[in-house]
DNA sequence: TAGAAGTGGAGGGAATATCTCCAGTTAAGG
DNA sequence: CCTTAACTGGAGATATTCCCTCCACTTCTA
């Protein structure tokens, strides 16, 4: 007799009512394919095969795909409470009492956690992947950051012509400045997100001071060499050493906002 | 006995001592295959097949491939030209009296041919395709520009924070814009090109009007979902008509330049 | 009209990605 | 400790995609 395990990895997944657990190796394995996935969306994008998941997990391809039937459900079930994440940012960006601030944080902290994961990004800015649960919240994030930018621009800091709408188009934009640049250094997209947002007051006197020095001419020349085709693939030394701290820990740091600082 | 053909094809690329002309019928063949390059790269991107050049043009495969021995062969014959316009540009723009139009200028200039020339975007960001012609003058472009930089900064009008380098990520984050927008409005990157130079400037009290409305919400989804998506390679119906007139052709027309006239 | 020049497009070869299958291995429960 | 259901690895089926070669056939030219 079978025993339909789909609906066992589906309930696991989705944490109700579960028929059975897995059993102790199977659920260590499916932990392992979790955080390898995890990494290399992090670091590669979704484009990241099953196959290189599995090796990096150091499991078989079949394990990856008997506990997520599809690439969209591995994706969705890693995705899901990132997000949600982004929808929680959003909410607490209302908060702050200096509605400029407020709109600096919400960007400043949404770029800087797709910064950090360049899956979240391609999620985020596209429709392609992710499913129903994932694109539920994506529209919830909506009305909160329609009430971010009106808020900053009735207090008289954003400028009036900005829309809401605007904010995909510049998160897009400091995008791909930091995967322009991030092979040479990190935290360059800082630096383009001020002259942004210098751009985006309704008025200012000065320039805001900048968080990083631009690239050299040699760095530019590296950047340009590396840029849409730096390191689509995990190579293989990738797949030697086992599987370090993820980024994605630190998404949730309270660390320093270099920007918002300087606002 | 054997004549070398590449080097008949060689000769009338360079333009120099041509063996023997080509065949009339030949010569027919290669011009279309050469419109028909100019007009795919243009839509599509460095990355289209050869295959689906040479179905556009109404020739086989094999005639691309006598005529050009490698993709980058073709690649090199019809950009090098554009490049050199670019060279061009950039001695221009410092011919303005007023730096920061001649800055202006350049920046406007250069991503509208860019916006109407995908391959050309790609060939000038990255340094995978065009060959030893291209790289060459793509070098010359960097005197000239440092200079639009500078004299912009030493009138006061530019941040004087601002680096020469700081141009190749800027054109790539307007050019992702333009990516991200274009499918729903073809000129939607100047809206962010104002964002953008408003940051730039050294001081200002107001906001520059901005030449386009916002996007949609809805016009927003459907960037979204064409985004990265948005027809990456020319469908069967591409084929069936003939090569309408190629969006190059308006390149060098004196079009208005928008957002010139508003600074 | 001979034969050199040119042509089309099938198909070889090399990647790449998703997903299936099953002989063999391992944990859990009696 | 032994049985057996659960689980595993990874070869390989299937399906693409792209670059480029090859050669029987056609067309131009002298």
């Amino acid at each position: 007799m079978l025993v339909d395990k789909d609906a066992v990895g589906r309930a696991t997944e989705m944490g109700d009512l579960s028929p059975r657990p897995l059993r102790k190796d199977a659920e260590v394995n499916r932990e392992r394919v979790l955080r390898s996935a995890r990494e290399l969306f992090a670091r590669y994008g979704l484009q990241t095969t099953l196959d290189d998941i599995a090796r990096h997990a150091g499991v078989g391809v079949g394990t990856v795909y008997r506990r997520f039937p599809s690439k969209e459900a591995l994706v969705e079930a890693l995705f899901e409470q990132r997000v949600q994440a982004i929808l929680d940012l959003a909410k607490n960006s209302l908060e702050f009492d200096d509605p400029w601030k407020g709109f600096v944080n919400f960007l400043e902290r949404l770029i800087s956690m797709e910064a950090k994961d360049r899956g979240l990004r391609e999620l985020v800015l596209s429709n392609d992947y992710g499913g129903e649960k994932v694109r539920l919240l994506k529209e919830q994030i909506e009305e909160p950051v329609n009430e971010i930018v009106d808020r900053a621009k009735r207090a008289g800091y954003l400028r009036s012509d900005f829309s809401a709408t605007d904010i995909v188009v510049v998160t897009a934009m400091i995008g791909t400045a930091d995967e322009y640049c991030a092979y040479v250094d990190e935290s360059m997209w800082k630096r383009y997100l001020v002259f942004l947002l210098d751009g985006l007051r309704a008025s200012r006197e000065l320039t805001t001071p900048l968080p990083n020095e631009g690239l050299s001419v040699d760095e530019v020349k590296e950047a340009m060499g590396n840029w849409k085709r730096r390191v689509q693939r995990p190579n293989a030394s990738e797949f030697l050493r086992g599987s370090p701290g993820c980024k994605q820990d630190e998404i949730f740091d309270h660390q320093n906002l270099t920007i918002l600082d300087i606002q």
